[in-house]
DNA sequence: TTGACTTATATGTCTAGACATATAATCGTG
DNA sequence: CACGATTATATGTCTAGACATATAAGTCAA
């Protein structure tokens, strides 16, 4: 047996391969709390020398960390542990009819108001902008097997989506025009707890007072507003549900 | 200028690398819909030829493109843009100490009750066990600059971390000690809304009849369950927010 | 037609190099 | 001591190969 066939081998034993393994070693390590925030992580030679590979196995390793902000990589300095972040939400952008239909429920919408105005002061402070273009507001509602599965209440800016203006908002929904007609390069996501006013209850079929999830969306195209929209969803029988994994 | 020149080169003119600029090429014909789900890309070596570089670059950034879940990998047969995903919440596990002090408050912290017993039929239930081990049922507070900010039901399977047995849960939180003394592989989260019944209002001190927002959240280790807590926040104060990029 | 075997192929991982680039550390100078 | 120039170094990206492996597709026999 030759002195290289120590090395570990890729599908050696049905064990994971080397950059995954290396991966784990050092997540562990970080989650344990043995390297703590701040601390620094070997350097990639060093790592190499550890397991016996090439740089660029070990960088995929760091690379993939760095991806999942368990770490921070400088140039000259090295890869630190970073502090664990905050709890924060990531939903991801997705169409209200793949959601429904992915729950093998039948899909519905209803557009219940659509306008287009020149903004007013309160659009363009919810559009975070400062200039009075032309907007359209929307209110909708999302159904699943024919009962209300959300609301929904959107502006769009005109000025930075123009071919909103021709698209027929009461045949597809919004969101979904949106998803297929303009990329996004940011956004952001808030989820509160409310309880139903009377509009709202009325809406989804549901008492007044019963609580609410809402998820505001900010979406922006390259500094651009695009949309601004509030979904409420009846929060005793929606949940929203992730599961992850760490390894 | 040789044939060879033609080529994008790393840096060249300040533009995103050559990865990047194929990942964001990708991305945008998928968010833009021209590549609906399902729709197969371009195989690794075809896409070496559109962007002539080496297959190590092309499989970059399709490797990133799949750990997004944009597309879905699959050996012999290529890359497929995959359906869009539900709206699906990813909340990092963090420790709620580090949540509040990064908001630049005071941290504060109350046991309410910690027992030990053998598992109920409801404990075994929660973590989704069979055997009736033994655990730890918690019952606590975190407040930020004396106000409180969520209190917190927890049950610990003591099967699974024994060496819980010996924590001092009066003088650190459970979330913490858990962050750091147990490396979770997978968890799963779950936000919902509800209205606050008597306890949890007198707990975070707001009105019976308040909105709460609530994480359920479920850790395991290699198939072992760790622990299941479930966090109630007042809905009017306090929001999950997340800003993140497509790009 | 169906099931078992074979083959072709796209992805998965890895190597041993290379040059680019940001920046921490050092050195010199005013 | 303060500040600007230089240097060393760790990461960032890339190449042109290699072999492993899962599996779609084709082949052949029962």
């Amino acid at each position: 047996m030759s002195l290289a066939s120590e090395r570990v081998k890729p599908g050696a034993s049905g064990k994971p391969t080397l950059y995954k393994r290396i991966r784990l070693d050092i997540e562990t390590r970080i989650l344990t709390g043995e390297w703590p925030p701040g601390h620094r992580i070997p350097f990639e030679h060093q790592l190499m020398a550890r397991y016996r590979c090439s740089r660029m196995t070990v960088n995929k390793a760091l690379s993939e960390l760095a991806q999942a902000d368990l770490i921070e990589r400088r140039r000259r300095a090295g890869s630190f542990v970073r502090r664990p972040q905050h709890l924060s939400a990531v939903l991801k952008i997705a169409d209200m009819r793949a959601e429904i239909t992915a729950l093998g429920r039948s899909y519905g919408y209803q557009l219940i108001d659509c306008r287009r105005r020149t903004a007013t002061a309160a659009d363009r402070a919810r559009l975070g902008v400062s200039t009075a273009g032309k907007v359209i507001a929307i209110a909708c509602r999302h159904s699943a097997d024919n009962v209300p599965f959300a609301v929904e209440d959107r502006l769009i800016d005109l000025s930075t989506v123009p071919e909103a203006a021709t698209a027929d908002f009461a045949r597809e929904p919004p969101g979904s025009w949106l998803l297929h007609h303009v990329p996004w390069t940011e956004a952001e996501h808030t989820i509160s707890a409310v309880v139903a006013d009377d509009r709202t209850a009325k809406a989804l079929g549901i008492a007044v007072g019963a609580p609410c999830l809402v998820i505001d969306r900010y979406t922006w195209r390259s500094a651009r507003t695009v949309t601004a929209v509030r979904l409420h969803y009846p929060g005793e029988t929606h949940r929203l549900v992730a599961r992850f994994k760490g390894g």
